[in-house]
DNA sequence: CGCATAACCTATCAGTGATAACTTATCACT
DNA sequence: AGTGATAAGTTATCACTGATAGGTTATGCG
């Protein structure tokens, strides 16, 4: 915002992937206050000391950056999920709170999580989008097979196909996260109490009845 | 996109409501072709054959003029579910076809539908878009859950508060129409098949088992 | 006719993402 | 130490964006 005509000293030879990190750091923290859509890329230059065609040398177009600091969250949100549930088995309780890491990460990293699933993919530059936010995307959601498969295997879930069981979950988890960082403003009732009931509800329609927890 | 210096004649004195509404639908045409994003007013102000500036005796801002074709697109989608289901007693089916006719709805105007609940809403101009966005958004949650009290009132639905219910399906519905919307290119599985799985969970996640109409 | 004003125009603004062309610091190597 | 290649970063500028100021013109009423 302020003009903040401190410059950040030269990056030596082979370190400018430093500063490329700086940046994406920088255009975090800008996308954590203000949203991805009020962040210009001069106010990253100048967050990171740099000017603004600085950045150019270090992403291809702004739309490049966003990807990537996109890209990034994904790797927290996987990272998050493995460390949680590879110790534990697959069972109901198991696969509630994988959802429920799904949509903390949502409503803690709104912005990436907005670039992510969200955002209208430009018209131009049409390849750098789709590479990686879709490869990115892709990867989470085979993580989130791989578990149901893992339920499956145990002879939890309903029967059907499994991708289709999958896609149909991650569209329930999906609805809860993006309604409530679109428009946080709605008459909501207590969130705690529907994120509960909204997972007990995807649960219910993924796992079999087997008495082995119903919850009611 | 090209330059198109044909110009629209002058509208008589009180009909400027008109020059209005031929915004609205030459803005709803470009959005449908290329998306929200990428139309600028210079572009909608040349499909209607006026200058720039002019929209601005019509509309207050930019954003003000996308609300108001998402606030159209809204009575659309009223209007569409009313007149399907007013005949038709509270059942199972019913219910489903209400959320079938929703789900029609985001994918036949997904920009309609993106600007209604995609958006993020800009920080500037901070009283438009909330007051008739999200009055319009309630006026169809309102149908939505009038719609659900019939089925409670008829004894079909599961035991629990009925604006968290309700809540709890629209966010399972919207989190498909907007993940399909969003990411077109995923390796969804066949979309129909999708569909009628995600929208039997939700029923059975809403309605109660009693023998009914059990889909299994 | 006169004239108030709705409807619309031209000119221009600050701000945007992006590119071109230039400078400068750093490092490997003699 | 000096030289040259080049990574890192600069300034100047582009076309385009949404938006505003202020003037112009056609319309319909009295």
């Amino acid at each position: 915002m302020l003009a903040s005509a401190v410059r950040s000293p030269r990056k030596p030879r082979g370190h400018g992937g430093e500063r490329r990190q700086e940046i994406l750091d920088a255009a975090l923290a800008l996308y954590a206050e203000r949203g991805v859509q009020g962040v210009s890329t001069r106010e990253i230059a100048a967050a990171v000391g740099i000017s603004q065609p600085a950045l150019y040398g270090h992403f291809r177009s702004l739309n490049a950056l966003q990807v990537e600091v996109c890209a990034q969250a994904f790797v927290d949100l996987r990272r998050r999920q493995a460390a949680q549930v590879d110790a534990e088995g697959p069972t109901r309780d198991s696969f509630l709170r994988a959802c429920r890491t799904y949509i903390d990460f949502g409503l803690e990293q709104p912005d990436a999580y907005r670039v992510a699933f969200m955002l209208e993919k430009p018209a131009a530059d049409p390849d750098a989008h789709e590479d990686k936010v879709l490869a990115a995307g892709l990867e989470a959601f085979g993580d989130f097979r791989r578990r149901i498969e893992r339920l499956a295997a145990a002879g939890l879930t309903r029967p059907g196909d499994l991708t289709l069981l999958t896609q149909s979950i991650w569209a329930g988890l999906h609805g809860l996260v993006s309604l409530l960082i679109a428009r946080p403003d709605f008459p909501w009732v207590e969130r705690e109490t529907l994120i509960a009931r909204h997972l007990e509800m995807l649960a219910d329609g993924l796992l079999s009845d087997g008495g082995l927890s119903p919850h009611r």
